[in-house]
RNA sequence: GCGGGCGUGGUGGAAUGGUAGACACACCGGACUUAAAAUCCGGAGACUGUAUAGUCGUACGAGUUCGAGUCUCGUCGCCCGCACCA
């Protein structure tokens, strides 16, 4: 048989067939087994798979594999996140029902995935576009609402006044509609927010308990989340203003830098900004302007500081008789403490900008520690102050409160205190003029979108009774068929009849609420889903808790904050309504790389794609030419695959051509998983390539047996031992490799493996009776090593190779620990940390007994040159270090 | 600006503080072949014209250590995330 070449063509789909007709990958909930869940961020339905998704389901598969040749009982599902915008988009311009295009993309795509050969449970599938799937989360919708967990408050929302519709973020380019290239504006809403906020500190605390997620994430997280401990102060306005309010509250973090207060600044979205706009026609025309420049990306990137003056003033809270300008500024945020904060030029970089623009006064209160010859020292107040009268930079760091009448001689942190003391113990309106305040970044979760293709929000409107829940009896809300896009907006809202209902609780003539959800709704909770894909309920808690947390989950990291938060927040909104017993959804998390590939250029200028290239080397050379024209092609920088670069390459043609098993093979070798991977003809032919070494290396091993059928086993030579040791030194580290996510150091050892068999394989013929067994079982553990990666051709190997059943259902073999100690071991000796010279002894010898043989060597005799060693350092079985 | 990460041969990358460059790709040489492909064997960090020898070498500069790619400090460069969050 040896010669023939391996046809992944022929072969996988055949294993694909015995695989599903076995239900070797359908799991069951009354499994016995210990549970491991694997889960990979599941695809939106675009109709055809990339390569990052092959790079993706690949790490995933050799997770699944791995663990239930480990007799796990293991859970590896796979689903649609099938709503959103695309599916709009692809009515708007191609007339297709959005349903329609989503199902025969999911048909489509289900293909490609099958054919890379996945050990998915597809009896499990879900599309988050199904009404049998959506109706659990409208149901957990109401169950929150009741709950506490939803609130229903005014947002804003980019409105696009050509194509009447609002825009998510990513359609506003520039400030300006992605379609109609209208200016957007912002208007204002009534939404359903989920409260998200509420659960910041906790959100952040457990951060600490996710060990096994990125830390990097964790960070992305913490930082998103932005917990930040200040004081609400109050300032009191002086008497006789344009104004009835009698104070204005402002947040600040540095409450120890009062008396180096120069103005007030509010928000132009400040209700007080507000009422005085409405008196003042220079200050209507400033927020105005100030709303024009908010989604214009020019002005944030200068960040150019403006404002203007009110006219009013306030109180110094601190220094008697002094007081403080307000002004309206542009960089003041509406939704960040109180919409209003206190000036410290000296101390605050955007407010000295604003200090330096509008000349007001700058007054250093924190005096920085310098450097001198006998050390550290405050620096002198005089030469700060000096200094500061003309410094663009403001001073942050450290220092000693001074300037600062009762605060003098404080560090910030004591100086934090002791003005938050002071403003508890005073009264301004008749409350505390100073409250110690925790702020969160995090906002809550705005859930409505004004698109058709979603979930729809279970609520009725009743001019009588409100607000209403759908009756849970009545779910789902489905989503009407017959919609038409000829008109701008949203598709729900223009259907003829839908939203008209009665009132579930009056029974008079009501409206549906036309919003649907945001799609990181359903990606939210359908990890909890695919536990129990048929119930009745959204979940079955019992079943959801025993494969609860996923154990592994795997996905790209552009999804390291918002898709990860709300799934964690969502994962305890289930739990405070009865759907789940735990917290926190993804017990470990990895993030994959992108993949990449070099991008052509042809002389006009136009990207060229990789199939129309060939690439030539020429000793150390590359060129590239047009495969038809000839023309030449210049060879550019290494991008992310993106059809705008043309620099993709299409899956399916690999596996056409080069089989799934090369595919995956490839996407896991070489590059470590957490970072991007550059695609490249050479590494796919290396891949091809050593599936059929391993193939030959199958036939080779057959060929031998046949030949030597009449041979007596006999014990093994020194051959045979070196070959054993490297077949469970390769299991041992393959295993341990997996179970890390180091594919691609897994990836080596086989290799390594691989090259010691072909290698041994050559020396059987001089001494079957001694090799021939330690061969054979090499080659099978080789093939087992390999079955998680290249399923397809290990299975081929392991009928070839007359084994029983199926490897896929072959438990991982195990590693006999005496075979991974060697009884020698080779010391590496230096002189002065200088690598002179080596020494085998045997395992275990003790450092006074190494220490006489090395001494003993000509050689390092003859580099010591009759100097004494002043030290001689021995780490028993690891090296010799010999200080002269 | 803030936060995080990274910097190792021609390339992707290995290396619990202990022999730097495993493994692979590309390259070069040889074998087989009429020839090519495929395959097999071998070479290879740089420098010292030769190499069983020596020197240098993990972005750069210091430091800790018997010993540093790995730890500490500083500099430079690249990448990513957040970005007027008071």
């Amino acid at each position: 048989m040896s010669g023939e070449r391996y046809n992944p063509r022929e072969m996988e789909p055949k294993w694909q067939k015995v695989w599903d007709d076995a239900r070797s990958f359908v799991s069951s909930n009354d499994d016995p087994r210990e549970p491991y869940y694997v889960l990979e961020m599941f695809p939106y339905p675009s109709g055809r798979i990339h390569m990052g998704h092959v790079r993706n389901y690949s790490m995933g598969d050799v997770v699944a594999r791995y663990y239930r040749a480990k007799g796990r009982n293991v859970l590896h599902p796979m689903g649609w996140d099938a709503f959103g915008l695309p599916a709009e988009n692809a009515a708007i311009e191609r007339g297709m029902n959005p349903g329609i295009w989503t199902r025969q993309n999911i048909e489509a795509m289900k293909a490609q995935l099958k054919s890379m050969g996945l050990a998915i449970d597809w009896t499990r599938e879900i599309a988050t576009c199904e009404p049998d799937y959506y109706r659990h989360q409208q149901a957990m919708f109401i169950d929150m609402l009741a709950a506490g967990l939803v609130t229903r408050k005014k947002s804003k929302v980019n409105w696009d006044p050509v194509d009447m519709t609002v825009l998510a973020n990513e359609q506003v380019i520039d400030g300006r509609g992605w379609r109609s290239g209208a200016v957007v504006e912002q208007r204002e809403l009534t939404q359903w927010f989920f409260k998200i906020s509420d659960y910041a500190e906790e959100l952040l605390e457990a951060l600490d308990g996710l060990t096994e997620w990125p830390e990097k994430v964790r960070i992305m997280q913490r930082n998103w989340i932005g917990k930040s401990e200040g004081l609400r102060l109050l300032f009191e306005l002086e008497p006789g203003q344009t104004t009835a309010a009698s104070s204005i509250e402002v947040f600040t973090t540095r409450p120890d830098t009062i008396f180096g207060a120069s103005f007030i600044a509010l928000s132009p979205d400040h209700p007080l900004t507000s009422e005085l706009a409405a008196g003042n026609p220079a200050l209507a025309e400033f927020v105005a302007e100030c709303h024009r420049h908010g989604t214009a990306t020019e002005t944030l990137e200068k960040g150019e500081k403006l404002g203007l003056f009110t006219g009013l003033r306030v109180k110094h809270p601190v220094i008697e008789g002094a007081t403080l300008p307000v002004y309206v500024a542009n960089f003041v945020l509406m939704d960040y403490g109180t919409g209003a904060i206190f000036g410290c030029p000296a101390h605050d970089q955007r407010d000295l900008d604003f200090a330096r623009k509008y000349d007001l006064p700058v007054i250093p209160v924190v005096l920085p520690l310098v450097h001198t010859e006998a050390g550290y020292a405050d620096a002198d107040p005089d030469a700060f102050i000096s200094k500061m009268a003309s410094e663009t930079e403001a001073y942050v760091g450290p220092g000693k409160i001074f300037n600062s009448g009762f605060l003098d001689g404080l560090e910030i942190e004591a100086a934090k205190k002791a003005i938050a003391a002071h403003f508890a113990a005073r009264k301004v309106d008749g409350q505390a003029q100073g409250t110690v305040e925790v702020n969160y970044r995090l906002r809550d979760w705005g859930l409505s979108r004004q698109r058709y293709w979603g979930a729809p929000i279970p609520i009725i409107h009743c001019e009588v009774c409100g607000t209403i829940p759908v009756p849970k009896k009545d779910l789902p809300v489905v989503l009407p068929d017959d919609v038409s896009f000829d008109k701008p907006g949203n598709a729900l809202d223009h259907h003829p009849s839908w939203k008209h209902v009665n009132c579930p609780q009056c029974g008079g003539a009501a409206r549906r609420e036309t919003d649907t959800m945001d799609t990181f709704v359903d990606s939210s909770w359908y990890f909890a889903r695919f536990t129990a894909p048929d119930a009745d309920t959204p979940t079955i808690p019992a079943i959801a808790d025993r494969w609860l947390p996923v154990d592994q989950y795997i996905g790209g990291v552009e999804h390291a904050i918002l898709h990860l938060l709300y799934s964690r927040f969502f994962t305890r909104a289930m739990k405070a309504t009865g759907h789940v017993g735990l917290d926190e959804p993804f017990k470990g998390l990895f993030t994959q790389g992108m993949v990449t590939h070099e991008t052509y250029k042809s002389p006009a200028g136009e990207w060229v794609p990789p199939t129309e290239v060939v690439v030539e080397t020429n000793g150390e050379q590359r060129t590239a030419r047009h495969i038809r024209s000839s023309e030449p092609i210049a060879i550019g920088s290494i991008e992310k695959m993106s059809k705008s670069k043309k620099n993709v390459v299409d899956p399916d043609e690999i596996v056409a051509s080069y089989g799934a098993d090369t595919a995956r093979w490839f996407m896991l070798s070489d590059s470590p998983p957490e970072r991007d991977v550059q695609w490249t003809e050479a590494g796919v032919e290396g891949a091809s390539r050593f599936q059929q070494r391993v193939w030959r290396l199958v036939g080779e091993t057959i060929d031998l047996a046949k030949q030597s059928s009449d041979i007596v086993h006999g014990s093994d030579d020194d051959e045979a031992k070196t070959l054993r040791k490297a077949v469970h030194r390769a299991v041992h580290h393959v295993g341990a490799d997996i179970e890390g996510l180091r594919f691609n150091r897994a990836v080596a050892q086989i290799y390594e493996l691989t090259n010691a068999l072909v290698r041994g394989a050559g020396l059987v013929s001089a001494a079957p009776a001694a090799r021939l067994d330690a061969l054979q079982q090499g080659v099978e553990r080789l093939v087992q090593l390999i079955a998680p990666m290249m399923p397809h051709l290990a299975e081929t190997c392991w009928q070839a190779l007359g084994k029983p059943g199926l490897v896929t259902d072959a438990p991982w073999p195990e590693v006999d620990p005496a075979l991974l100690v060697d009884d020698t071991v080779t010391m590496p000796i230096q002189v002065n940390g200088k690598r002179r010279g080596e020494i085998t002894v045997a395992k275990g010898t003790p450092a006074a007994e190494v220490e006489k043989l090395v001494l003993s060597m000509d050689e390092i005799a003859r580099i010591l040159d009759g100097k004494a060693p002043k030290k001689i350092v021995i780490v028993p079985d690891r090296i010799v270090n010999v200080v002269v």
